[in-house]
DNA sequence: GATACCATGCTACCATACAAGTATGGCAGT
DNA sequence: ACTGCCATACTTGTATGGTAGCATGGTATC
């Protein structure tokens, strides 16, 4: 889920402040809004100011953070219309993908995608959230990398940053589980039907579905949005 | 064509650097695999070595340099498979995009493509490249403004960096503007015609074509790829 | 009372110093 | 001649000091 993912711990303290920070800005400990420092955060970590600096701009390209020159460093508000623009180049680029998918998928990516959704089944039992969040991004991630696209993930991933914020307001989030786990049933069945329309038309409304509420979360909380 | 685009001249010294870095990257004066440092680059722009430093950071994330702590700095290779997915990811992007401009377009919006089609026709006259290739991107860039897609457009551009590093190599590029005139016509009048299908086509003819023959620089600057 | 000014303390920005890891070339020992 | 060691000169990573711009609150002036 993250970049360092695989090469743990972070081989430098830039790292190791940058991860930290995403994530508490993403569980929304660090609210849209707040106002943070360098050398605040310098003092928070013990480091020097260097390493929070870099991650401050870093974040700040990924839209998380927005600086003020010389006057001061704010955790970004909740763009809506960055968001919907997420979501909507995710269907695009899924949908897409899937497309190809079910014209070419390779023997061994199918049987990592069946070991997938059996893995699901056995979730919905357990009710673990948290495992069954890491297999629907997994589920995912195995359609690229059989289409070798790789980087196109990756870059989903980074969009996702924003996304994610936005779902994370809904606190008890309605665990549609089942809901889920039958679409991607679905999707797995039209890569080895290799049925391109039916593949894009389950992907486009799996898609479609995660931030219906985003006008009622605005409404809700007024203050972490722009 | 920059994110510092409207905003001249560069706030900071930071901003200059890095403009000026990533402008001699993709024009391949600072050639793939060629190494660079930190002091190096200070003592040519007069600078400390923190804005350059900072620079490299965010080329790095970039794609354009890649940075091995402790040992230096290169020019990143260009990697075919990263061109070929920046390609794949704009045409989705970009398709998806004139199908909304066929269903709703501003006004507005559709004389800015009138008026920049009329120049496009005004350059091919003078030969003009490099204005030619702004009224490109302006045209695209209106397609997606008309459609509230601000936030894609400037992701494609992001995107671009790899893309256009490739297009530079086609020294003598062929100059098609007639032909990229018309397709530009082409995609206005779809647009006119509420005809979603027909402006996909296009579009994704439109998009198919720049990097055909990849396979060929590769094997002309083979060290100039990874 | 309202307004203009200015001291103060904050910020991020930039310069510089130091630390730590790495490549290289020469030299000593075999 | 070859090998292993080490001094040296690089590299990037981190720490810290100083500077300029901005916000704030108090004060003097009208």
């Amino acid at each position: 889920m993250d970049s360092n993912f695989g090469s743990w711990p972070p081989a430098s303290t830039r790292d190791a402040v940058y991860v930290s920070l995403r994530e508490r800005i993403l569980s929304l400990e660090l609210a849209p809004g707040a106002s943070l420092s360098e050398k605040e955060m310098s003092l928070r970590y013990n480091v020097s100011r260097t390493p929070v600096r870099e991650s401050f701009l870093r974040l700040a390209e990924e839209g998380l953070l927005f600086i003020l020159p010389q006057r001061g460093t704010y955790v970004s508000l909740i763009d809506t219309e960055l968001v919907e623009e997420s979501r909507f180049m995710r269907e695009q680029l899924e949908s897409a993908v899937i497309r190809l998918a079910c014209a070419k998928f390779p023997e061994e990516g199918l049987a990592e995608l069946e070991r997938n959704l059996r893995d699901q089944l056995d979730c919905i039992g357990k009710q673990d959230d948290k495992r069954m969040f890491e297999l629907d991004e997994a589920f995912h991630r195995t359609i690229f990398e059989g289409c070798r696209k790789r980087n196109t993930w990756a870059l989903i991933q980074k969009m996702n940053a924003q996304l994610n914020r936005a779902r994370m307001l809904r606190l008890v989030a309605d665990h549609r589980w089942e809901h889920l786990y039958a679409q991607h049933r679905r999707m797995a069945d039209a890569i080895i039907r290799r049925d391109p329309d039916g593949g894009e038309r389950v992907m486009r409304e799996h898609l479609s579905l995660p931030i219906a509420d985003l006008a009622v979360l605005k409404e809700q909380y007024p203050h972490y949005f722009k």
